[in-house]
DNA sequence: CATTATTCCTTGATGACGCAACTTTTGACC
DNA sequence: GGTCAAAAGTTGCGTCATCAAGGAATAATG
């Protein structure tokens, strides 16, 4: 009982997951860090952006934001706050049912995330093709993309 | 410039990148949950109970604790605050060096990890096999080990 | 030795996020 | 039309983790 680990095999699952945790966390971080210091986004702030400039009209519901981004309400809320404080971000009402608010990307908008991605897709290719070879990232890509809803947003919008 | 995306062909870096993210959060949210309810444990928590148990005689200096789970000093004293207050893992001090303190899984702590681990593993297997095949699993782990960082944390110690 | 750098650990402040509760608006059903 | 369920969005609160700063012990250097 002293080695857990040892009286039984570890299972692909388990090994698969455990280093898709480490990888997140360890990518993330580094990606995190230079979007923060060089252009003031997060990741979330860096990806509503993305989504919002290839929507429809560039807006989008916050609703359809959220699921997009896999956050909850809340924290659209809280990411848009800041977006709009920062002039990134406008909201848009909707004629036809007033529940709704749309988040709409602004020209301001539009050239922080055209800054912002050059560096961000450089960093991400930077960090990650150092260490794998493309053939290795199509892999990942492919596999992931097996789970419900990683693949979904590829499209980074569905107009809703 | 206003499709950002569509100017240039995804690299497969970003690709994969995205993936990941989405995959690591659609995943943890779950597991993260179970863990939680069922347990009263965060993942980290299951994490540390798992690399102390399995360091040599239960138990590590904090600092390769923080190294093992990717946490920052600050995030293992409070990780470990929570342990300790739950019994699950002791202090130990260092004969030859007063700076060190060890963090000691408790027969408690062993108990709970013992408990915790199979619903936690089955969990992981039903959420990650449900998806994917055998060798997609054993890919993915093979293919993200390659970062550095990640597959060092496979021993689940190194007692320093 | 004395001084300075480094390591280990903790604490305070801060930020991001989820959950639960709530308001407002819409749609469904009688 | 009236009632009730569902959806959009916000806010309060709690949690987890970071960074920056600091205290204490040790190592390195003169």
């Amino acid at each position: 009982m002293t080695q857990l680990l040892t009286e039984q095999p570890i299972k692909p699952a388990v090994r698969a997951w455990t280093r898709l945790l480490r990888a997140y966390a360890l990518t993330t971080r580094q990606l995190s860090a230079e979007l923060q210091e060089e252009h003031g986004l997060t990741i979330n702030d860096f990806e509503a952006l993305l989504v919002l400039s290839n929507a429809e009209g560039g807006r989008l519901k916050r609703v359809d934001l959220a699921r997009n981004l896999l956050l909850t309400p809340s924290g659209i809320t809280r990411l848009l706050r800041g977006l709009e404080d920062a002039g990134l971000v406008e909201r848009a009402s909707c004629a036809s049912d007033l529940r709704v608010t749309y988040a709409q990307i602004t020209d301001a908008g539009r050239d922080k995330l055209e800054t912002a991605s050059n560096a961000h897709i450089a960093s991400i290719c930077a960090l990650l093709e150092e260490h794998f070879a493309g053939d290795e990232l199509d892999a990942i890509a492919e596999i992931l993309g097996k789970l419900p809803g990683v693949a979904e947003g590829d499209e980074s919008c569905s107009p809703g």
